[in-house]
DNA sequence: GCATTCTGCTAACTAGAGCAAGCACAATGG
DNA sequence: CCATTGTGCTTGCTCTAGTTAGCAGAATGC
C-alpha cells in the first residue's frame, strides 16, 4: 500500500488530500485556486515532495471544505487525541491546558489542589504531566 | 513611503511566549535549549521579527509545558472555538466536579486560581460557531 | 490532419525560516 | 581591578517552502 518507496516526507498527507481532491470532482488547477496556491506546489504536496505550512493547509482545508484540524493531524502538527478524545473533566489536565495561567502559576495551582487530593500514588517518579504526548510520532530529522 | 520595515508580524504570539518564559524563570538559552531551537531565532521570534512553523511552535509549547494548541491558536493557525469548544478544559468546571476535592477545598483552590486570571467579569465567551464542525469532519462534499 | 484546452508535472527562481558564530552589556567573584 | 559567566541581540549564512513560466500527453472539436 505504501506506493512511496522511499519518499522521506510524510505522505499520508499527500495522499489523503489527493484523495479528497478528487473525490470532490476537482482538477490540481482548480483547488489550487480556490485555496490560493500555486497548482505545481499543490502537485508537490500531494506527492509528498514538499511540506506545506499550517498557513496552506488552512487554505487547502478551505478549498476542500473539511476541518483545517483534520489535515494538521495528517501533517502531524496536531495530535488526533487532542481533537477526538473527550476526557472527563480532569482538574490536573484543565490546569495544564489552561490558555491564561503561566507556567509558575501552574505549578502553584497543582500542588495546591495535589495537596488536598495527593500525588498520583502509582507513579513513584514524577509523572510528568506533559499536555500532550508530543513524542509519539514527530519524526524531527536532526541534521 | 512609510518606512515600515520591520513589519509587526503579529507579536501577540511573541508576547506571550516571552511571558511564559520568564514566568517559568527560563532564559533564552535555556528554553531554547529545552524546546530544541536555536536561541536567536527565540528572540526573533518572542520579538516578533519571525514567524515560527507549526513544529517549532510544537517544540516551544513542550518546551514550555503550555499546549501546543494554545500556541497555535495565538499564531493565528488554529481557530480558538475550535479549541475552546472541545472538551471545554476549563478550570473551574474541572474543580466543580472533581470527585475528590471537599466543597471546602474547591473554594481554596477555585480561589487560588481567581487570583491568577481574576474573577470572570462579564460573560466568558458563549459564542458558538454555526457551522458545522460537529465531528472531527464533515466532508459533505458530493456534487 | 491540426488547433485548442484540458490534465498533471518539471525547471528555475525568490523570499524567508532557522541555524552557528560572535557581539555588547550586566552581574558575579577572585 | 580584571576574568568569568550569565543575559539578550546582530550578523551572515544555508536550506526549503512556495512562486511563475513552461513542458508533455490525453481529450475535445474544426
Amino acid at each position: 500500500m505504501s506506493k512511496n518507496p522511499l519518499n522521506d516526507l510524510g505522505s499520508s498527507l499527500g495522499d489523503y488530500l489527493r484523495e479528497q481532491r478528487q473525490s470532490a470532482k476537482l482538477s490540481l488547477r482548480q483547488l489550487s485556486e480556490l485555496a490560493g496556491v500555486s497548482n505545481p506546489y499543490l502537485s508537490q504536496i500531494e506527492r509528498g515532495l514538499k511540506r506545506p505550512s499550517a498557513e496552506i493547509l488552512q487554505q487547502l482545508a478551505k478549498g476542500l471544505e473539511v476541518s483545517a484540524e483534520s489535515l494538521y493531524v495528517k501533517a502531524g502538527i496536531l495530535d488526533e487525541d487532542t481533537v477526538t478524545e473527550r476526557p472527563r473533566s480532569d482538574v490536573r489536565r484543565a490546569i495544564a491546558e489552561d490558555g491564561q495561567l503561566t507556567a509558575r502559576q501552574k505549578a502553584t495551582l497543582l500542588d495546591v489542589y495535589e495537596s488536598f487530593v495527593g500525588t498520583p500514588a502509582a507513579t513513584p517518579k514524577t509523572r510528568r504531566s506533559t499536555t500532550s504526548k508530543a513524542g509519539t510520532k514527530t519524526p524531527q530529522k536532526e541534521k
